[in-house]
Formats: C-alpha cells, structure tokens, sequence
DNA sequence: GCCCAGGTATAAA
DNA sequence: TTTATACATGGG
C-alpha cells in the first residue's frame, strides 16, 4: 500500500483486493451511497467521498485524517489475500471448506468495515426484518434529527453532514420524539439502547474485549438485540472478526456448500468468511429459497 | 390487497 | 427447548 497526497486528497494505490461497491454496498454499513462516480458518506462524525481512479483509491480527506481514522476504518492493513488463502488451507478436522474459494469470487473486494460500536447496534436494531434502502432512510433521518452537524454532504437536502447521534443525544427522548424516524416498533429498541449505554450499564469497549459467548449475552440483554444483531455488532462494531452472523439465507446456505460445519470451523476470522458467503447468497438466490 | 425485508419478544406446546 | 405469531413501515 503507497500513500500519496495530491490536490483532491490522499491516493492510495497498490492494494489488493478493496473496491468500494464491494464493501460499501452489502448491508454492512447504511451511511454511504453513490455520488456521481464514487461514494459519500458519514462514520461516526466524520463525513467522507471516495472514489477508484484507476492509479488507486482517492480519499478526500488529509492524510493525517487518513492515517488516523480511514485506514483502520476500511481495515486496509489486513492481508485479504493471505487470509483467502489461509481459508484455502484450513480443513479443520477434515471438514470441507473449499466452496470458499468460489464464494470469494464474488465479492473479492470486500473489507470488513470497524464501525463505532454504537452506531453499529443502533444500525442493526434498526436493520432487524427490514430491508436496506428503508434502513438507510430511518438511519438518515435519525441523524439528521439528533445527530451534531459535522461537515458538508452535497447529497443533503440541506447540504450538511450530520454525524451519528450520540447515546446521550437519544437516551432522554420518548417513542413520540423518535415517531418522525418511521421506524416503527423499533423505536423502542433504539431508547432502551441508548439508555442502557449512556448510563453505563452496557459498556461497549468493555464488551469489546470479553470472550465472545459473555460479550453475546450482554448485549442480548438489551431489548431488541438477539442472536443475529449481537453478532453484527460484534463484527462490524467491535472488531471481533470470529463473530459470525447467522441469518435464515445463512443457515440455508451452510448447509448447501459447508454440510457439518459451523462457524467455528472457519476460524479466528470467520466474520470475513462469512461476508464471502453472503454475497454469493445475493448471487444465487436459488440455492437458499 | 399481498408478500417480503440480513429478527425479536412473547406465549404456548 | 422448540415452534408459532405479532410487530411498523414501505416498496414491488
């Protein structure tokens, strides 16, 4: 990976494996869509347009924004070929993890996302029986409505970048004040998150670093978190790369093309695996109906 | 109108 | 412990 500043921002050039449609467009993050021919978005409080060129990938940011908070943000220091490979080789007990190879192909591009812990459980709860676009939308206008002005987004009706609301912006308010979000009886869920977090009885870095079936179990006690959205926020918002979300299209899909194998079997990365998986489940909808 | 969307809480078997 | 149902929105 080289790193190079030039007058629209940084371009980065020589990675592997990394395209934005991949990564930015698969239900992982709700915050980013296509402007002209790339990509604006917020994470966190940091707004953000990218886009591929075909010397690398230009980010309008600094470089010290860069090194900061984008490249661990889109995870660009892991080796996604060395790990491909890795999964290649890894039949763990003789199981058959080979269908890996074809699955990869059909997102090679795809980055496991760090997003804020916060915002991933919020996302996710909203994300329960819900479908992308109607997530992005109810995301948007919660931002919009109680997140701090943080930037400029030409995409806005308003043409400001509003970042990801806080705990403490949500957990004073009622479902009346979440109503204009139109995400019905989800509300609910979204204060009782918001509550739990700001007054610190769920303390999510805390979480972060507790062996997975304890950290499952803690957000599990919050209302509206169950299996699938614990394992998303332990993925996409603490890192934890052995999570693996396991939704109806995945079980079916489990037992297509890894007959007898269960996420463990994947290893200590079986999160990336199991994105690998998904994108071929969007691909073949066939083989999970 | 009907069905579905990367689910979860709740009540019943 | 497992299975059925309601849950609010909005798009196809």
């Amino acid at each position: 990976m080289q790193i190079m500043e030039n007058p629209e921002g940084v371009l980065v050039t020589g990675l592997e494996l990394f395209r934005l449609e991949d990564t930015l467009d698969c239900g992982q993050c709700f915050r980013f869509r296509r402007d002209g021919d790339g990509w604006r978005g917020v994470a966190g409080n940091r707004p953000l347009f990218l886009r591929e060129t075909p010397e690398g990938v230009l980010f309008s940011c600094t470089r010290e924004e860069f090194e900061a908070f984008w490249r661990g943000y889109f995870d660009l220091d892991r080796d996604y070929a060395a790990l491909r490979d890795g999964y290649r080789n890894l039949s763990a007990q003789g199981k058959d993890l080979s269908s890996l190879r074809e699955c990869a192909l059909y997102a090679p591009g795809i980055r496991v996302l760090r997003q804020d812990a916060f915002e991933a459980l919020i996302s996710f709860i909203i994300s329960q029986n819900n479908n992308v676009g109607r997530i992005q939308g109810i995301v948007a206008r919660l931002c919009r409505r109680f997140g701090e002005p943080c930037g400029a987004d030409p995409l806005e009706p308003d043409g400001v970048a509003y970042a990801f609301p806080v705990p403490e912006a949500l957990a004073g308010r009622t479902e009346d004040d979440l109503a204009l979000l139109r995400a019905g009886w989800r509300a609910g869920y979204i204060l009782d998150a918001a509550r739990k977090v700001a007054s610190g009885e769920i303390d999510l870095p805390a979480i972060a670093a507790l062996p997975l079936p304890e950290a499952r179990a803690q957000l599990q006690t919050i209302r509206g978190v169950g299996p699938k959205v614990a394992e998303c926020v332990l993925l996409y918002g603490m890192a934890r790369m052995e999570a693996f979300p396991l939704d109806v299209w995945m079980k079916r899909a489990m037992k297509q093309l890894f007959p007898g194998c269960t996420p463990a079997d994947f290893g200590d990365c079986a999160g990336i695996a199991q994105q690998y998986i998904f994108h071929y489940c969007r691909r073949h909808p066939s083989l999970v109906r």
